[in-house]
DNA sequence: TTGAAAGCGCTAACAC
DNA sequence: GTGTTAGCGCTTTCAA
């Protein structure tokens, strides 16, 4: 064990601590730091022999190279983008849309050269230190609450934010979809196919835990954008038809999980077992609610509908009927935004397409007209 | 638009820009910079009036609160810790062993309350200085080839390192399996089925490309420790019955996927289309296999084995045979070594424990003395 | 081609 | 409870 000049035992046999800096390099040298911050930063400003006896002399040293966080602070560029995330860091890789946005965001950050730094910003905690002490040139904010703290504590920064799964936030860039417009189209395929007694599941409209039915109330409120607005496609499809969005049931889960689609579906079915369609907002909720479904005996699509939102992979071997959505380009787009925040002066805006997926999970109601007329 | 003090344009109609720093509020209050500074990070050190002016004179001048990166090079700390993958960012979002490596490191970084940041370490390009960038407090480092100028840049930094998936580097902490002894098992196990003709596909074993056999010594030589101790595993066991291991096709694919697994499959049984079993380093790789297998009209088991590695979801649910390895409690461990890399003195190394999975894709080779005996 | 000077924005001793 | 002083390690004009 040895003192570093801190004071501080460190361990010879663990990795030299930092014993040279680019001044004590130069002393060393005999000549100035802007020479050594050359021979690093620009190899043109000096003679190669000069700026190998640096090199040389810095291997010697131990000497590991400029240091990045005092060169962040001298260029103010960090060379990361941050992410924010509404739900703990890891479940991220544990749902297939957010890998999917992962992957893109890794793609643009990766073009560019940038690093991409995952913010633990944990939803329990208020705490929003760890976006204050995030070194980063940018935000990109996935599909948080409207009214979470760290979505403020983000906004406060002085760097360039993309939210993505947002409402218009005022001065940030936004990538997203037309949530409301995807999930009406897929309410009017249902509404053609004769479906007009229907069940809803849906994730989380607020940071409140709800596992529960939703009243109109909490679902025009809903801090979750993108739920709030699939919901409203939904009640706007069916209402135009006659239905009384008010009886609909519609079954919230806190936890976007398998299990809480199959046990929202449960939940629904209960209520309104005489329900031929269980219209679920998500992908996972909608593969949870088809074991369900299953479980209890009922054939889809010949008993009851079944349909999802995102277009996963393990929907589409489902086979499910659903929206796809380009989670990848919208990871892409959003660093893609980010990246080239230089010269706007405006906020922009992305919307990116949606595709109806016609899978083998809907069907016309049994005992509709057409079958009473043409048998089953 | 209006000019900051740089002389640079700003666009009013975006972020604010930093107008404000804990100096200017500090003059501005008429107070010390300590002052300003103990309001945010020790609210005990004044009076409770005192932080609330300063806090809300820093709302109205727009001080978004300590500079983070200026304030990591005062503390030296950076809040984060640095990933470090072989292939492109964004594979590791696709590749399902990577992703829950990538949880597991997730959580532990979350537990900590510390950033993850991903570091656009591109394996195509040479160029290290995206390592040399990363503000950092330690790297982990996930599979690369021993022979990676990242991961020499990574040693080079004066932070504590972790690696995966490594043989002992020197003076790092390192977790991992013991793939020789996993994959002996998993030999052994077919071995004792009968299987004594064989073939196998492998991940790529060094840097350049070789879609092709694999000569012995390539497979000594190999820079990914993970696949050098997998095919060492076999070449004991096999070669401990009898097996002359040089005669076993061994073909190597560059790119991690199903259709590299295939058609390496092809390869192998175009080269010895008598052997019992496709012996794979990877699920990926094997589920690629399997397909290949069944599309020439081959059953498995019934015709050939097949088996993997790793133990991803997708190959549970295909009945595969393979090694179960805990991905999550990999990343989880690096996480874990990384943050409390407080007062160790030495480099210590994670062994964790691998499973046998007996699938339903491996039995006793069609012929054996066995069937002669009762019948197929 | 090289060097001197001036900070980047902050925190931590220590003194008052 | 508050202020003074002294850097953290680097880059960047600007001048020689």
């Amino acid at each position: 064990m040895v003192l570093n000049r801190y004071g501080h035992f460190m361990a010879r046999s663990m990795h030299v601590r930092r014993p040279a800096t680019l001044a004590s390099l130069a002393a060393e040298l005999g000549v100035s730091r802007t020479t050594v911050s050359n021979a690093y930063n620009r190899p043109d400003q000096l003679s190669p022999e000069l700026r190998r006896r640096v090199l040389e002399t810095a291997r010697r040293l131990g000497y590991p190279g400029p240091d990045p966080v005092a060169r962040s602070l001298r260029t103010r560029k960090a060379g990361a983008v941050g992410l924010l995330l509404t739900e703990n860091l890891s479940y991220a890789f544990r749902d297939p849309a957010a890998i999917g946005f992962l992957e893109g965001l890794a793609l643009a950050c990766e073009d560019a050269g940038t690093g991409l730094l995952l913010v633990p910003a944990n939803p329990e905690r208020e705490d929003v230190a760890a976006v204050h002490r995030a070194g980063v040139d940018g935000f990109v904010v996935y599909s948080v609450p409207d009214d979470d703290p760290h979505l403020a504590a983000v906004l406060e920064r002085p760097v360039p934010t993309v939210v993505c799964d947002q409402p218009d936030l005022g001065n940030v860039d936004r990538v997203g979809i037309d949530d409301q417009a995807a999930m009406h189209a897929l309410a009017q395929h249902l509404i053609s196919l004769g479906h007009r007694r229907v069940g809803v599941v849906c994730m989380r409209l607020a940071r409140d835990r709800n596992d529960d039915f939703v009243v109109p109330e909490r679902q025009q409120a809903a801090h979750f954008h993108v739920q709030r607005a699939r919901l409203a496609g939904l009640a706007q499809a069916f209402a135009s038809v006659g239905v009384d969005w008010e009886t609909v049931p519609v079954a919230e889960r806190f936890d976007h999980t398998m299990a809480s689609g199959a046990s929202a579906a449960a939940q629904v079915l209960e209520r309104d077992p005489q329900i031929t369609a269980l219209i679920c907002t998500s992908d996972i909720l909608a593969l949870g609610a088809m074991a369900e479904v299953q479980r209890r005996g009922l054939r889809v699509p010949v008993d009851i509908t079944v349909t999802g939102f995102d277009g996963i992979r393990e929907a589409e071997q489902a086979g499910l009927t659903t929206v796809r959505q380009p989670v990848l380009e919208k990871g892409r787009a959003a660093g893609k935004l980010l990246l080239d925040s230089a010269e706007r002066t405006r906020p922009r805006a992305v919307t990116l397409s949606t595709e109806l997926i016609h899978g083998t999970t809907a069907a016309p109601p049994r005992g509709t007209a057409e079958e009473r007329w043409f048998g089953p």
